[in-house]
Parts: structure tokens; C-alpha cells; sequence
DNA sequence: GCCTGATATTTTAGGCTTGAAATATATCGC
DNA sequence: GCGATATATTTCAAGCCTAAAATATCAGGC
């Protein structure tokens, strides 16, 4: 005999789930058409790419330097991937490894000089961007949206 | 003569510039934790990938099949791109191209039998970690968050 | 019919991405 | 010191991705 609409435990899938797939479906978009956009500006005023502005950003807050396999888990993208995008970097000029301390293993990745002086151009234009395409949304909500994503994450690394 | 601090217009960047930016830095982080753990299961479990779920989740929604044109607006990536993963999924049996209509340039592209069957299973478990993944999130929060994305698309979309 | 411009798709070159294998170096136990 | 294990990085094969060029077809104007 099944009573059946008495807050059923483990029947059915929770009224959430549903809401949660859909929440998913809607982040993946929003930021598929922001990060088209990002990288459609770069190419044109910057002729570089999103994943190129990430490293150097990430190299810009550290002027002492990164290892490769910091950049790797900072971006979340893996070891080898880092090698290529940095190696166009070096030869481009924007970007240098050097190989001193004790180890001869690691090599330590910053910005030259022209790296900089690119990074803060680009910088500013992407400040502009991000205000501009995420402008719809009320700056109150913002705050909000913004503090549920950092407590996702910080959930996440207390679980990884 | 510049009396400072009297509701400054057009004089430093508002103050939800730097949200906006750490909002956009969150949600990009957000998006590639979840992607990245979907992407492993999606090899470890079915031997596939995110964008061959992602099509595939396209056509079943759509018995009746998409032109590559379509998959290629609705997935928001390039038409060229599509060719690609359609080519190989047709070759694994899951998805197939037909020629009809009066028009030579179009082909409608679906699922075959194989490819339903497959993306049931793939989808029943896609869910399961969708859950699991943003389980930390409120199911209140869910339903906010999920809105204001939202609607963030709807103003994107009268834009553009 | 034929030309012109628009539409649907594929091809191409170059870069991004992963996971796994390969290299090189470091560290620890003995 | 030596061997085993661990760490840092690169290399590799395969697939994803874009923008732009190339193909093929369609739809109108004449």
C-alpha cells in the first residue's frame, strides 16, 4: 500500500533538481555568450585571446613570478596546455622563463616589461567590457549573484 | 576648484565596476569547475565528450532533426565547429544526416535509434551529477539565481 | 534563361584543450 | 651513494574551436 502524497522521501527525484539543471543550463549560457564577446573584442583590439589575457592576468598579479604548474592549477586548465599558450607568450615577447633557484625542474614564468605595459591596456579595455556587457544586471544583484557564486566555491574546495 | 566628494558623475569608475568584474571572475570559475568535472565523468562513464552531449541533448529535443545551422545558432558555437563533432558522431552510429526537402544545400540532421537510446542513459546520469555538483547551492538560491540569469539572456538577446 | 546577391555547409589554418606518456630532476630510506 | 618514489615540465595524439575562404545552391530581377 502506498499512501501517496505524504512528503515522499527518495521517490522522487526533490522539487529542486529540475531547478538546479536548469540553473546549470543558464550559467553555461550566460557565460558562453560573454566569453564569445570577450574574445571576439581581444582578437579585434588586441589580436590575442582569452586564454592568453587569463595568463597574463594571472602573471600581472605576481611580478615575482609563477611556476608553470602554478599557472596550470590557478587557470584550471592542465599542465600541458599552459606550456603551449606560454611558449607563444615567450615568443612573442610578452612573457619569460627563468630557470635559477635550486631546482632545476622548475621554471619560473613572469611578464617582461612589454608584457606589462600590454597586460594594463588590455586590462582596462576588459574592465570596460565586463561593466558594459554585464550592465543589465542591477548592481544590488550583483552583490548578491556574486556572493552565492563565491560560497559555491568555497564549498567546493573544502570538499576537493 | 574640485569639491570632492559631491556625487562625482563620469569622474571614477561606479562602484559596481569592481562587483561587476569579480562577479564575471566567479561565474567564469563557476562554469570551468563544473565543466571540468562533467567533461571527466562524461569520458570516464560513457567514453564521450561535453560537446557530443551537448549536441546530442540538441536533437533529441528535436525528433523531427536541425539543420547543422540551427545546432550551430542554438549551441552558440561556429558553423565550421559543428561540421566537426557531427561528422564523428555520424560515424559512430549515433547520429545521422538526411538530404531531403527541395533544398540540396540543407541537411536535416537527428538521432538514430542508437543515439536516443544513448542519450537517455547519458542525460538520466548528466542530471544525477548536476544535482550532485550544485547540491551546496539552496534550493531558494537556486530558483533566484536561475532568475536573474534569466533574465540576463532576455536582456541580452533584445540587444543583440 | 542568366546574373547577382543571399544562404547552407564544408574546408582550412592556427590555436586551445585534455589525458597519458616521456623526460628530467629531486627526495627519501637505507 | 643507490634505488624507489614523487614532482615539474614537455611532448604527443586526438578532439574542440574560431574566422575566413571555398563550394554549392537558391531566389529575384531583368
Amino acid at each position: 500500500m502506498m499512501n501517496a502524497p505524504l512528503s515522499a522521501v527518495g521517490q522522487k527525484p526533490e522539487r529542486g533538481d529540475k531547478q538546479r539543471l536548469r540553473l546549470w543550463i543558464r550559467l553555461l549560457r550566460t557565460t558562453r555568450i560573454v566569453e564569445g564577446e570577450l574574445r571576439e573584442r581581444l582578437k579585434r583590439e588586441f589580436d590575442t585571446t582569452l586564454p592568453r589575457f587569463d595568463v597574463m592576468s594571472a602573471l600581472y598579479r605576481r611580478p615575482e613570478g609563477m611556476l608553470m604548474s602554478d599557472l596550470s592549477r590557478f587557470l584550471l586548465v592542465s599542465n600541458g596546455n599552459v606550456t603551449g599558450i606560454v611558449d607563444r607568450l615567450v615568443s612573442d615577447g610578452f612573457v619569460m622563463r627563468t630557470k635559477k633557484e635550486g631546482d632545476k625542474r622548475t621554471s619560473v614564468v613572469r611578464l617582461t616589461p612589454a608584457g606589462v605595459a600590454l597586460f594594463e591596456k588590455m586590462a582596462a579595455a576588459h574592465e570596460r567590457w565586463i561593466t558594459e556587457l554585464l550592465g543589465s544586471i542591477e548592481t544590488a544583484e550583483v552583490h548578491r549573484l556574486s556572493e552565492m557564486l563565491r560560497a559555491f566555491r568555497s564549498n567546493w574546495e573544502i570538499d576537493h
